[in-house]
DNA sequence: TATTAATTGTTTTAATTAGTACCAAATAAT
DNA sequence: ATTATTTGGTACTAATTAAAACAATTAATA
């Protein structure tokens, strides 16, 4: 009677799989003196004319705030910039500079190698699967949170 | 030519699915006052007699550094106490005090009822091949990280 | 046109995170 | 018994995170 006493070991797993992936993404972007969102930007940004800070937010999942942090330092470092947009006065685009897109080319294929290295014993089936897999919980979670103001409602009546 | 210069999706999904998740528990989780952390700390403290640093940090996935203000800011909401073990000097263990308890008995089980929502639509089955799927992820991670070295040593000779 | 509402990016605050250095206590090695 | 190493927790720094408040701009509506 106790097993629904404990938290789901399948979040637990995608917790801690998580920490587990990210430690090791992180240990090869140190390498170049770069964050892990800081990477994450000069990729989504590589083999593009930039884009603003709403859309960058959307692809690296990286909210508002947090982005103009981010930006900066990379700002700082040379290797992106911030253009002000000619058809909206509230938007900035951020693109690559030279420095940023050199870093690019010479890293971003070795990154990708070393991030693929963990698909080693994987079939293309294998990684279809997962990716289900991962896309079903996601759902799951977004089926859940929609629930809520419903469920709610029903508590009330205690 | 193009397929293998892309971040793998599955990788992306684990984040992203990781992220709604975690918004979604928090949502609960703050309408307690609490951080998700914090609340990490009080659920895996329940039903214990407490214990140290070392192993709570460990079931929750914080690191000691992270670890020691956490702590400090639930024994000033009053949640938890450290007291000095009696076996090892080094030692402090943390437990929940009265009013931690309290707060654990009143809405660890509204919490997991919160969590539990999420698998509506699952199977047994169903959730013991997500628990699978993602372990098998997080094995492959581990046997990249080991390979590192071996990598590491083939690409001195470019 | 005037007003209201929504959007974009910045700022600020509190908390978490990883990482390093550090100290005291405990254990191992000699 | 002494020294060296390891271990447990704290302190500190830089960066990220979420959330809320804000200014400037754009969109929507009366």
């Amino acid at each position: 009677m106790d097993s629904a006493l404990t938290f789901p070991t399948a979040l637990r797993e995608l917790l801690r799989t998580h920490q587990t992936f990210l430690s090791y993404a992180a240990s090869h972007v140190h390498t170049l003196d770069l964050t892990l969102p800081q990477f994450d930007i000069i990729i989504t940004l590589g083999n593009t004319a930039g884009m603003n800070f709403k859309i960058l937010g959307e692809k690296t999942l990286i909210t508002k705030g947090t982005l103009t942090g981010v930006i900066s330092r990379l700002e700082d470092k040379g290797l992106v910039q911030r253009v002000a947009s000619e058809t909206d006065g509230r938007s900035q685009i951020v693109q690559l500079t030279e420095a940023g897109k050199d870093l690019y080319q010479r890293t971003f294929p070795e990154h990708l190698a070393f991030i693929y290295r963990i698909f080693n014993d994987y079939s293309p089936e294998d990684i279809a699967t997962l990716e289900a897999t991962l896309l079903r919980l996601r759902k799951a979670v977004i089926a859940a949170r929609s629930n809520e103001s419903e469920q709610l409602v029903e508590e009330t009546d205690q």
